[in-house]
DNA sequence: TGACGTTTGATAATGCTTATCGTGTAATAG
DNA sequence: CTATTACACGATAAGCATTATCAAACGTCA
């Protein structure tokens, strides 16, 4: 994705954000790191920019980033690692509010297939179905 | 799964590890525990049964299984939280060595198809496939 | 431009996990 | 059954990733 100055003012002011320099540089970093970086990896970045930026900053802005949903972790369940003794195959069913897990057994999904060929090279050992929304608990 | 002393037995000796109380403790906690739990969680429970157990010995055993492969941690990324500004659903490609991770359209992969139904009153939000195995790179 | 609330940078604090080290215990041989 | 030895345990310090704190600087809006 290309990084547009005027599209950035835009959703800052649509989600009530001060635009600032930092912010340009940090959301700039991110957009042109396609290896979906962590914290670490934009800090690297935009030092380059701004060598005098803190890690503090960054660290701030992606949390503000992802709380006004113009980012996403990947991982639901960072924090505390999450562990899983049940090693056959199957999937997850995830609440995005109280992160509670439950196992889907291979059996109840249709198989995945791919459409398209993998990048050469790449051995698939297993495949991984995460089924996220709200459970029972936490719907309003 | 049922916790069975002479079956842990032959786990340990198979990955040549000792049988000790707190391993066998640690072991039958995590059978026990259906909600995918964290460290802190088998400390919890754990202490009911071996109230001077220490909590480093709780994270070694786990590490320990983890290695020995009678155990897996939920997620590859976990660590430092891994970041992603493409909001449109699609899905990923992990190597499960050096953790790096390309998106897949969501047109690359045939839709998901539940064949049970889910837990009464769960709404789905998404779906989220990682296809995981070892790129060109990490392969030997 | 001036006043106000927000953001920044520096750094301290927190949470989760791993490393260290002296003592204790399981495994193995005798 | 006991001695030996390597491995495991408990207590605690250390190490990363992340969040909180606070004074100074900056963006916003009138």
């Amino acid at each position: 994705m290309q990084f547009d100055a005027e599209q950035f003012r835009g959703l800052c002011a649509e989600h009530g954000l001060a635009v600032t320099h930092q912010r340009q540089a940090i959301y700039q970093a991110l957009l042109s790191l396609h290896d979906h970086p962590s914290a670490e990896g934009v800090y690297g970045k935009v030092r380059k920019r701004i060598p005098s930026i803190s890690l503090a900053t960054v660290y701030k802005n992606i949390k503000t980033f992802v709380d006004s949903g113009l980012l996403r972790e990947m991982s639901l369940h960072h924090g505390s690692a999450r562990l899983e003794t049940n090693l056959d195959p199957h999937h997850h069913l995830v609440c995005v509010q109280c992160k509670a897990i439950v196992d889907l057994e291979n059996a109840d999904l249709e198989p995945v297939r791919l459409k398209k060929k993998l990048p050469r090279g790449f051995s698939v050992q297993r495949c991984s179905v995460e089924v996220i929304g709200l459970c029972a608990r936490c719907s309003p």
